[in-house]
DNA sequence: GATGAATGAGGCTTCATTCAT
DNA sequence: AATGAATGAAGCCTCATTCAT
């Protein structure tokens, strides 16, 4: 008996609710919402079934609380100063591209869209929450370059709504292809190839002054 | 009992699985796979729950054959011939893209990509079905294009796999913001508009004439 | 293997909800609302747990479909014709209480108002119902005789609300006290006896004629 | 430490258990025994839900402990007195009568009788405990007033046992359809009037001179 | 073929009770 | 003495699936 029998109840009641959290976005992520069940992430979260219930009143509940909590810090706008900090709007796409890549790098970076985009249709509630947050905040900074270029000359004139799509549509479609079916381009590794090529064809493509006359 | 009693609906018998695929396609992108009731999609097909399983096995044997029959027609493979019918590589990414843009647009033709996008965490063989049929298919043609383009030196040196991902994501990322979070461009509706402004871009960005020098 | 194996499900389906709310009664009864388990319930019916919920879509709503039920035969108003018929109040109400005595004599005849009894502080809805199916209907009937008699010269001039309640309430104490005690008088059984006890002190008791000076 | 941190409410720890059984009549008359959660009984104490089991054992011991509280001032047999120093059994009705009225009156005095017609059923226990208390002593009192009065030819030969459910019934029906179905006569108030009610009718019932021949 | 009553496993949630602190 | 986090059994309800008709 070398050791302390392992303690039956720990007394984090600090870190507790985080941790639900943390056990949630896992098993919501493997199963979805409906195929997730309480008692699984309870456990995988070191509880009884019971002791979710002390911090999260309902599946749904605690659902929202995983998008919510997710959410907070790309409220704090981490990408917007990076696009409104630089002089020439080329620059600004390739910093917010760049930058965008380093974040979906990240482990755990894609847990929460990829259940959004998930959940989206049978919860709408999650939807309006992530687009809120999210979508609201970084689209009108991309659109924002994108209209200055336009309005300075650095850009040929282009409709900045629909170019945003241009802009951000290969990082997303790269992710999907990825996360969806494994697909990844031969070389392979991460999204660093795929924004420096993606930016080489996109700069080149708003530039006034050459391309398809 | 000089006549039959009028039948009130009955079609040929054969056609009966293809309803019950119909009315499964409808409930499950409403509902998602889970949360999809058996008595619901018998109900949309005018059937009793137990007529279903005279046709399908089980939830999971409808949902496979729903998408093996949605995947049946791309297999096909109407798009492939577009791309390789056309001499310049240029103008074959564009009959491609609006090709692609005529077939999003139909009514319905998303419901099955958004299933896949959905389940295919939780049902892994429908991922592997529907990346067969469609992305095995499709992605090599588009690579080949822009890899001809290059070779011809009518393209700038671009990674024919990454730059699959700049012409398509637009597209991609157009429909989901729309699908998923009800986000349209202001002047609105269809892909055409979001197609001619990408190509206007991107065959620019590929033209290995202009551009940033 | 003489005889054929229990067939598996009946299929009675017009009697089912009937048998369900017998066996609901039953157990309600010696259970209470709260500690009835639905399982029992089906048990007792000879059903399944899920079977149950064919019928009722809730333990509540079976519960007050129960009250309804109950209350059905009284809504036809069996006492009130028997008051109206005699043209002597004091007739009227001797009829009403051997009527009342004979109802509640009636195997079964308790269950139910027991059960408001006990319930009605948790489901005010179920006592709403009998009030209104039968308090509304039965007091005023008595009230209206006295109020009659009182009129009439028959009856010393009582207050018709609150003499209800002296005509009444003997014979519920006399049930309560079987019911919930188990005190029944020593010669015993019936409620015959008190009846005519009780309307001996009563009807003397209204009789103008007589009584303290 | 020359002081004692003020204690914010500590009564004399011996209070306890009866601040414990106060709450918990409060919540079982509210709630029924299956529906009372402990929680909100210690809430209601001011308690810790686990200080109550420092108390009282299991809930049903809680519950039977507070029975046996509500008891214990009727087993000194208040009535008792009243019934036997009248020489006059019309009288010592009458003061009977009085005197039930006046406790029932007293707010609080229906909570623990009501709680016992609801649990008798699920609780036997409590039925006997209350039966022995109560019924047991009040009900010989009143029967030998009536025997009394039938002997030394003050009333009319009544049945006594009979008699009894005639002299009390009334009020307690009074009770019932106050405390059940919000049913009280059309002036209102108290117990008072009904007794006064019931009494000329009870009286005159009971006399030997008058009333129906 | 078709029906729909019936089954029963399984999931969410509640709550009496325990126990480390 | 007191707390309240934690447990886990149990109950309500849903729904995929079966099967007598």
């Amino acid at each position: 008996m070398t050791e302390a029998p392992a303690p039956k109840f720990r007394r984090r009641a600090e870190a507790r609710p985080d941790e639900v959290l943390d056990a949630a976005l896992a098993v919501f992520t493997e199963k979805g919402f409906a195929g997730a069940r309480m008692e699984d992430i309870a456990a995988r979260a070191g509880l009884s079934k019971g002791a979710v219930y002390l911090y999260f009143p309902s599946k749904q509940a605690l659902f929202q609380a995983l998008i919510r909590r997710a959410v907070q810090p790309l409220t704090e706008g981490a990408l917007t100063g990076i696009a409104e900090h630089a002089e020439d709007p080329a620059e600004a796409l390739a910093a917010l591209l760049r930058a965008v890549a380093a974040a979906l790098g990240r482990p755990g970076a894609l847990a929460v869209p990829k259940l959004i985009l998930r959940e989206a249709p049978a919860v709408p509630e999650v939807a309006a929450i992530y687009r809120q947050a999210v979508m609201d905040r970084v689209m009108p900074v991309v659109i924002g370059v994108v209209r200055r270029g336009v309005a300075e000359g650095r850009f040929r004139p282009v409709d900045p709504e629909l170019t945003l799509r241009t802009i951000m549509g290969p990082v997303i479609l790269h992710v999907l292809l990825d996360e969806v079916f494994g697909i990844r381009p031969g070389a392979g590794q991460g999204l660093g190839p795929l924004v420096e090529n993606h930016l080489s064809i996109l700069l080149a493509g708003l530039d006034p002054g050459g391309g398809t006359p």
